[in-house]
DNA sequence: TTGAAAGCGATACCAG
DNA sequence: CTGGTATCGCTTTCAA
């Protein structure tokens, strides 16, 4: 029915061997016999059977990417960034199967993920997004990954701390400082009542981002300020900022655990009749390209999203002890945007 | 070194046969072996081997999905929905691999990946997004398709034309309708000048929306008005809206061929002075959720991507001859927010 | 530089 | 309900 090497090698006269080693490109075999290997090829439209070469080699080409929200562009920006590295077309040595799983933010779908992949002999994961600190699914997922390691599957992480004694390789991203950064802003513009949209309890970025927050309020004396959690979604900000209202009608700016967050909160400040900035400002997380220009007012930690992506992708590929160019810690830039004012009064 | 079905079933007492049968689930077994059986998958920690399940059974459990831009929310709404799904968690039968490849719309790519898939016996495809009109090209993906089909693959389009004689089960979008709607819309109001901004050249969304515009037009007795085109995305939406101002900097109304343009749209025009929509009126295409509120300005044919996403994913999984419902063209609603106003004077 | 043949690890048919 | 085993299509030594 379906064309298999055996068709070829009868087709260019030679042995399933030298069709194998001419396909695999990795053997010396003599320019006539590869012309005509390849001529076969073409005419019979042959195509590779992936299984029953993964199963003889023990290896695959495939290549997963994890993200907690395919809706969400910051995610959409690292993925396309790791997959133009590594698939088709890119550099890293030609033709992956890279392709992207939508973990949904779900515990058990991260783990179901690797587990899928792991069966496919995955070549290599890359692993983005904050993580969960809950100590049972750490323990899993850490066990997950040493034995996808020890398999041969290079894991990645991009975006989350690292997993010692996993065999991990990890790029992290520096959001306390960041979060920092852009508290210091705020408040070196004379605000004092600042709150804070935080993203879902238990997040490694969560939790760093609020941290880098509270460490300048309390280096410039001020206690923590009102702090709502919620996913990382433009309603999540939108409910936030009006809670966030409710409890202190007084708030001169509102910091957010990312841009979508937010979006929604712009939104939200402008139903509620105030306006940005001059009645409140917002400051963001992320580089999210929509968020550039249609809220001029925003603050926003940029993070460069594409350069980890394909630093991230690069790391993947590399089969070397260590990564190209060492692991690092990605710092943000911080970008103030429009109009972001002073407090009034 | 990695544990086998035949360990297992040393270590459970049974044939390999056995093991291979509680595992697959599709047979029958007795209660107490099944236990046994599992107990030394567990004790062992067994994954099973992808690659030589998927040659000895000749059908994977990979599914993949191809979007034109992995960092358009459009895409990710629907690949979400499809992964969903399909995918961990999914209601359609358990843990297949559901993945995303990201073709950033060229047609290379697209072949490539499906070739990918095609290698790896993928068990469904689901390609999303407008198809590009390049003779050329759309035969070599008809042929594609068909081998696809052919090799047991169900292949389906999601808001692409239907490809006759391939196999493939196409779920169409009504882009004609949206885009004379918009139009009528805008006429309505007592528009007159009325700026266009296309997507890409040889695109079926691209010409669709724009027919559809233009017979609104028709229809009124007016003739085209000025057409610029460019990529689904902001910039693109930026650069465009200058050109139409240069052009006839007497324009009331843009209508842009999609949500991300006609943010950059937006943009431009205040950048450039104008108001929205009391100088100009904007309309967009698609369903963006963070376009809902950021710019309330804005008219916008909604297309349900969440629903068409679900229902290319259930039927991808179905396995009769008719997908379930039958196969249908999804309609947009139109949706008028915030202050799309009559032209001035 | 090329060929022959032994696996790779699961599936599914045929017996029992 | 369970076991034996041929088979899937390719890779990769080992020889020639």
């Amino acid at each position: 029915m379906t064309v298999t090497l055996a068709d070829v090698a009868a087709r260019a006269q030679v042995s399933p061997a030298t069709v194998s080693r001419v396909l695999n490109g990795n053997y010396p075999v003599a320019a006539g016999t590869r012309e005509r290997v390849l001529r076969a090829v073409d005419e019979l439209d042959y195509v590779l059977n992936g299984p029953a070469s993964s199963l003889a080699a023990s290896a695959s080409d495939l290549v997963g990417i994890l993200v907690n929200d395919i809706a969400d562009p910051f995610f959409g920006i690292m993925a396309g960034a790791v997959q133009s590295e590594i698939g088709p077309g890119g550099r890293a040595g030609g033709e992956r199967l890279a392709v992207v799983c939508n973990t949904g933010g779900s515990p058990e779908r991260e783990l179901t993920y690797l587990t899928l992949l792991q069966r496919q002999r995955a070549d290599a994961v890359v692993i983005t997004g904050g993580a969960i600190e809950d100590a049972e699914h750490m323990n899993a997922l850490a066990a997950k990954m040493e034995r996808l390691t020890d398999a041969g599957t290079r894991v990645v992480l991009c975006g989350r701390p690292p997993a010692p004694d996993t065999g991990a390789v990890a790029l992290t991203f520096d959001n306390r400082g960041g979060g920092r950064r852009l508290t210091e802003h705020l408040l070196g513009l004379g605000h004092r009542a600042i709150g804070y949209i935080a993203g879902p309890e238990e997040r490694t970025t969560t939790r760093h981002r609020l941290e880098g927050h509270r460490a300048a309020l309390a280096a410039a004396g001020l206690p923590d300020g009102e702090t709502v959690h919620g996913p990382y979604d433009r309603s999540s900000g939108y409910d936030a900022a009006l809670e966030l209202l409710r409890r202190d009608p007084s708030l001169t700016a509102i910091v957010a655990a990312n841009d979508s967050v937010a979006l929604g909160a712009c939104a939200a400040l402008r139903d509620a009749g105030r306006r940005i900035p001059d009645d409140v400002s917002v400051a963001g997380f992320d580089d999210l390209p929509f968020s550039i220009d249609t809220v001029p007012a925003l603050t926003t930690v940029r993070l460069p999203l594409y350069e980890a992506g394909a630093r991230a992708g690069r790391i993947a590929m590399s089969r070397e002890k260590e990564p190209p160019g060492g692991v690092a810690t990605v710092h943000g830039e911080l970008m103030v945007r429009g109009s972001t004012a002073a407090p009034r009064g």
